[in-house]
DNA sequence: AAAAACGCCAACCGCCTGTTC
DNA sequence: GGAACAGGCGGTTGGCGTTTT
């Protein structure tokens, strides 16, 4: 479908927001909503497609967000979310109050990526340790390298499988084999963790957005 | 001091899904 | 059923500040 009628339209500005249009546009959200983001432009007098609108509004102007650097609390579980979830920002950020998925995506590609990349077991355990209050060399033991050796895993916390049981939205990531992991870590975890292999073959193919499960 | 390399992050692109007609 | 549209999402890019050479 490519681009959206919207940017196409009337000529749309773009680059770095001005603190006018900023100004413009969390006065007109916080007097009328956002209703329909594409009518956005119009009636807040903007030269932004509505999208871009509904960016900037979620990523930068909402009042809610957070903002600041993530503590180690946060670092911690960001990587356990991401073990389970893998790159599904937007169900990650779910569990970090006032992040947003872009927020928590550049955070995993600027600051963990790396850590998993040079396999830097110590920081990597030193941030499980922080977040499930257990000792660092006990923590270690959940950061391992699994079959594949050029990739560095996590296994999840029992903590944090539990609450994404309780998430309607949850499902598990078929394309990340440490999952397995999870069922000695906590017996109790419901779920199947090995994906159908052609779910597998269908991802080395090229990206599939979101994989469809059955449960 | 200047240039190059690096890192961060806001913003954009393109695809997918859901809804409406 | 399918076309058009809007919202949502993940991957990627580019600008800019900082650090290194």
């Amino acid at each position: 479908m490519g681009h959206h009628s919207c940017c196409n339209k009337q000529k749309v500005k773009r680059g770095l927001w001005s603190p006018e249009e900023d100004e413009k546009l969390i006065n007109h959200i916080t007097t009328y909503g956002h209703g329909c983001w594409s009518s956005i432009p119009t009636l807040a007098g903007l030269q932004r497609c509505g999208k871009r609108c509904r960016l900037r509004w979620i990523n930068y102007l909402r009042p809610d967000l957070k903002r600041g650097s993530f503590s180690p609390q946060e670092a911690a579980l960001i990587i356990e979310l991401h073990s389970i979830l893998g790159n599904r920002w937007a169900q990650i950020a779910k569990h970090l109050p006032g992040r947003t998925d872009n927020e928590v995506k550049n955070f995993w590609n600027s600051s963990i990526k790396k850590r998993f990349i040079t396999h830097d077991v110590p920081a990597l355990a030193s941030l499980v340790s922080v977040q499930n209050s257990i000792p660092p060399e006990e923590a270690a033991g959940f950061v391992s390298l699994n079959a594949n050796p050029n990739q560095l895993h996590l296994s999840p916390s029992a903590s944090v499988l539990q609450s994404l049981v309780h998430d309607a939205d949850f499902k598990p990531n078929p394309m990340l084999p440490l999952l397995s992991n999870a069922a000695s870590f906590d017996p109790s975890w419901p779920f199947p963790f090995v994906a159908p292999q052609h779910d597998l073959d269908h991802h080395q193919n090229k990206k599939i957005s979101r994989p469809k499960f059955e449960q």
